[in-house]
RNA sequence: GGUUCCGUAGCUCAGCUGGAUAGAGCAACAGCCUUCUAAGCUGUGGGUCUUGGGUUCGAAUCCCAACGGAAUCACCA
């Protein structure tokens, strides 16, 4: 059993014994102990005054002697003001550690038949241009919150909705054909997302200047609005925009040629995609399409508007009211039938459902739709989903540039390949200035630069609070020292270093440690095992809140705490056989925790770097 | 304007189911490599937790208001 529970427990029964109350054990404050003071775990006792009719200390004090004679592992305590601190026995400590080291997979929990199902979301991309930065705080989000469901023993599916159809892509087909001269991956060595992005932009810069031929001639001297008239009358009539649409047309015909170009150049892009997703370290149990799920989408919505939950207005628009849950009206089908976003994603969710016993659902989608997320949810309520109402909109902000927002037009989007590249080399340069790559072979060193690297740019976006806008700045992205990912990488391969240094001496860790409350362990070490003891809580935590974060800040202070105490002790130095036994299992699980943190945040730690 | 989210050190962020003197990192300055990996460690300086009320033994944390910033309110996705 958990410390802290014993000993909430236990003050239950010191409440009753003393002063005859009744009060439920989560209801006991216990936390860690300040630092300052003496001792380990510190019970709030304000609470119990009204009880005992007595001073804080006074109280305190009681409590405090109830627990020494009845709670074998508290070995001595005091009472500053409220606080009743108490000081767990030395035994106790290493008796938890030895749980600990008995557990491979200490704070981690295995799904059973009847666990719930959980499908998660992430990604989610336009197969129009690569992904950038903020698909990478998508993805790395994504990836560690079903590492971290998994952990608390869910069933999880992890699924990806792939925007493939639309106007967007006519416009790179479009482009393509026009000045493509048949380029493609093979003949421009190009990854596929990036060449079909090029012609993306390609399509832009060519529709922009047309519109800028179609303006009126006194456009200048226009006010605001005749502008924006005139500029959408111009862009309605760009020859280019009108191609574009007659191909969507034709390919929501099913045209065969455009068909087929789509699908080629689709499979470019995916292979693009493919290819990023295996550097991030993210993958999927299952791929939905949009241009699979849309039809469906239409299917339900005209169901939903037979049995009366949605209405048609004259246009021959369908429309849901959402007036009762102090809402407007949704549109859900366009006057000329065609679907419309929110008809997609309902139209997806019944073949997810159709597909898998969902109990939970989660999208992971930026705040940018906090609004759709939540009109999604009462629709698919009312349509009987039985997850729709507690439907889970993991919710992350933007990143933004210390320029500000990245603007496409303006170029300054922030390409996720480029910039895994980029932390990569840098990773380089900094390890050969630092020496660190001498007398490893080129795959080695390979190797543990693509950790390092990518573990500072993955550490770097999920340490910071999902929900919260964050700004990314490349160049303190690229820092290696500090609270960053390489540290905590850094900290696990010294540990491995000791072990390495161990397993050489012939020291075999075996068998369980013993302690008496005479032994020589520091508060520092039990320090680390109170902080090895807490991973659970965090792991759950992560879950509870959906949020990796924790996780985050839990890794780096455990490793900052072990990098401490590896100044302040030696190790393999240390004569005392029993007690080098005892810090060599203690580092030994520090790692075994590290590795099973950063792994749950898709973090790599090498064994040396 | 309505709704939602955010505001903590010069900068980037923790802390938020109410608890003791609000923590890290970066940046600045001063030390520590014949000692298990110096991507490290130690120390110094740096704060009206946006502001004002309220709740209470106690508020960065909960409630209300104001101010500042962001998102959204499309027959776009």
């Amino acid at each position: 059993m958990k410390i802290e529970s014993l000993v909430a427990e236990k003050t239950v029964q010191a409440i009753k014994a003393l002063y005859g109350q009744e009060i439920e054990a989560s209801s006991v404050q216990v936390q860690k102990t300040k630092k300052e003071f003496e001792g380990h775990l510190t019970i709030v006792v304000f609470p119990y005054l009204k009880m005992s009719h007595k001073g804080p200390e006074q109280t305190a004090g009681e409590i405090g002697v109830w627990l020494m004679e009845n709670v074998d592992e508290i070995s001595s305590y005091n009472v500053i003001k409220g606080f009743l601190n108490l000081v767990i026995s030395t035994s106790a400590w290493v008796e938890m550690l030895n749980g600990i080291n008995e557990d491979p997979q200490f704070g981690l929990r295995k799904a059973t038949a009847d666990s719930p199902l959980v499908m998660i979301e992430y990604s989610s991309p336009n197969t129009n241009k690569p992904l950038h930065l903020g698909h990478v705080r998508n993805n790395l989000l994504g990836g560690a919150l079903s590492n971290v469901m998994a952990a608390n023993g869910y069933k999880v599916v992890k699924t990806n909705i792939v925007n493939d159809r639309g106007i967007h892509i006519c416009k790179s087909m479009l482009a393509w054909l026009k000045w493509g001269n048949g380029a493609t991956p093979e003949s421009t060595g190009k990854k596929g997302d990036h060449l079909i992005g090029d012609y993306y932009v390609e399509f832009d810069k060519h529709f922009r200047a047309e519109v800028k031929s179609l303006l009126p001639a006194n456009f200048a001297e226009l006010d605001e609005k005749a502008q924006e008239e005139a500029k959408a009358k111009a862009e309605k009539e760009s020859p280019l925009m009108q191609e574009a649409h007659a191909m969507l047309v034709k390919w929501e015909a099913g045209d065969p040629e455009v068909r087929a170009l789509w699908e080629r150049m689709n499979s470019w892009v995916y292979a693009g995609f493919d290819e990023t997703y295996r550097r991030l370290g993210v993958s999927f149990d299952k791929i939905y399409y949009e241009s699979q799920t849309y039809l469906e989408g239409k299917k339900t919505v005209m169901e939903g508007l037979e049995k009366g939950l949605f209405f048609r207005k004259e246009d021959g628009s369908v429309w849901a009211d959402l007036a009762e849950n102090g809402l407007d009206q949704k549109l859900l089908l366009r006057s000329d039938g065609t679907s419309v976003y929110m008809t997609q994603d309902i139209g997806t969710a019944q073949l997810r459902f159709k597909d898998f016993p969902i109990d939970r659902m989660i999208y992971v989608v930026g705040n940018e739709q906090n609004y759709h997320f939540q009109v999604l949810s009462i629709l698919l309520d009312r349509l009987g989903f039985k997850w729709g109402k507690d439907l889970v909109h993991f919710s992350y902000g933007m990143v933004e540039l210390p320029e500000g927002k990245m603007k496409s037009r303006e170029g300054t989007v922030v390409d996720a390949d480029d910039l895994m590249d980029e932390m990569i080399e840098t990773a380089r340069a900094t390890s050969a200035e630092l020496g660190k790559l001498d007398g490893l072979t080129k795959e080695e060193q390979d190797e543990i630069m693509r950790i390092v690297g990518m573990g500072a740019l993955k550490y770097f976006i999920l340490k910071v609070d999902a929900r919260k806008n964050m700004t990314f700045n490349p160049k303190e992205s690229i820092d290696f020292n500090g609270n960053t990912g390489p540290f905590i990488q850094y900290t696990y391969a010294r540990i491995r270093s000791i072990m390495r240094k161990a397993a050489e001496e012939g020291i075999k860790l075996e068998g369980k440690l013993y302690a008496d409350d005479n032994s020589q362990i520091s508060e520092k070490e039990i320090g680390l095992i109170q902080m090895l003891n807490g991973f659970r809580d965090v792991v759950s935590q992560a879950a509870d809140d959906y949020n990796p974060s924790v996780i985050a800040n839990y890794c780096y202070d455990l490793a900052k705490e072990f990098n401490q105490f590896y100044h302040d002790f030696s190790i393999m130095r240390e004569p005392n056989r029993d007690l080098k036994m005892f810090r060599l299992v203690l580092a030994q699980n520090v790692g075994k925790i590290i590795k099973l943190g950063t792994g749950l945040l898709g973090i790599e730690v090498p064994e040396r770097m």
